[in-house]
DNA sequence: CGTTGGATTGGCT
DNA sequence: GCCAATCCAACGC
């Protein structure tokens, strides 16, 4: 399986609506503790731009939201509904806040590992939405702030992107406010990509 | 200081 | 389809 070469800096200095559809196909390496790799592909991204209403950034840094405004290539998690976290790559220019979160992805390496990890055999449901994604590859609080261009635990390579034919676009899941913005792309036919419904133009998602 | 609700998931009706 | 789980940042008083 080819992994290429890491994503520079430079790829992930650039708005967050440019850099998420490139990162389908690249591959996510992640290093356990005990010498294990486990390699994923990613299949589904979301794009959280600076004047974003649904970004966690829109209303400025906060503890929590801190890593979005540092540099480009390091890694935002957060947690959500307070047992889910979620993995994002940090987007455009330092001080100001926008991202990619990595809602799916395709098992490559260490699939019995990530099974274990999940307590799940069925493959295509092991990484198939953000909380599914991060439970997998064991990315939790320690590891906000990360930085995926130079760091030896989590970083992101080249892979195979896909062209711009083999990629869809939907508005964004879970999405109450913004949902009109179609930022939310995954590979076209994958059956990784996750069972999240994309908000409804004009309509929140819940209610 | 108390309340609210969320970039979700899995289990149950 | 419905809803509980479980944390905590954000916000109102």
């Amino acid at each position: 399986m080819r992994l290429g070469p890491r994503l520079a800096r430079g790829f992930f200095a650039r708005p967050a609506t440019e850099v998420a559809p490139e990162l389908l196909g690249r591959v996510m390496v992640r290093r356990l503790p005990g010498g294990d790799r486990l390699a994923v592909r990613l299949v589904e991204v979301e794009a959280y731009e600076p004047d974003d209403p649904a970004s966690h950034a829109f209303k400025g840094p906060t503890p929590r939201n801190l890593v979005m405004f540092g540099p480009p290539g390091r890694m935002y998690v957060y947690l959500t509904y307070g047992i889910h976290f979620c993995a994002n790559v940090v987007t455009g220019i330092d001080g100001v806040g926008s991202a990619v979160l990595l809602r799916a992805a395709e098992p490559l390496e260490g699939l019995e590992a990530i099974r274990r990890r999940r307590g799940l055999e069925d493959v295509q449901r092991l990484c198939s939405g953000p909380g599914r994604l991060t439970q997998a590859l064991d990315i939790e609080r320690r590891d906000n702030g990360l930085d995926l261009v130079l760091g030896r635990d989590v970083f992101l390579t080249a892979g195979r992107p896909l062209s711009p034919s083999r990629r869809s676009r939907t508005t964004r899941v879970g999405v109450n406010v913004g949902a009109d913005r179609r930022w939310r792309w995954f590979e076209r036919g994958s059956p990784f990509v996750s069972p999240g419904r994309p908000s409804v133009s004009g309509k929140p998602v819940k209610g």
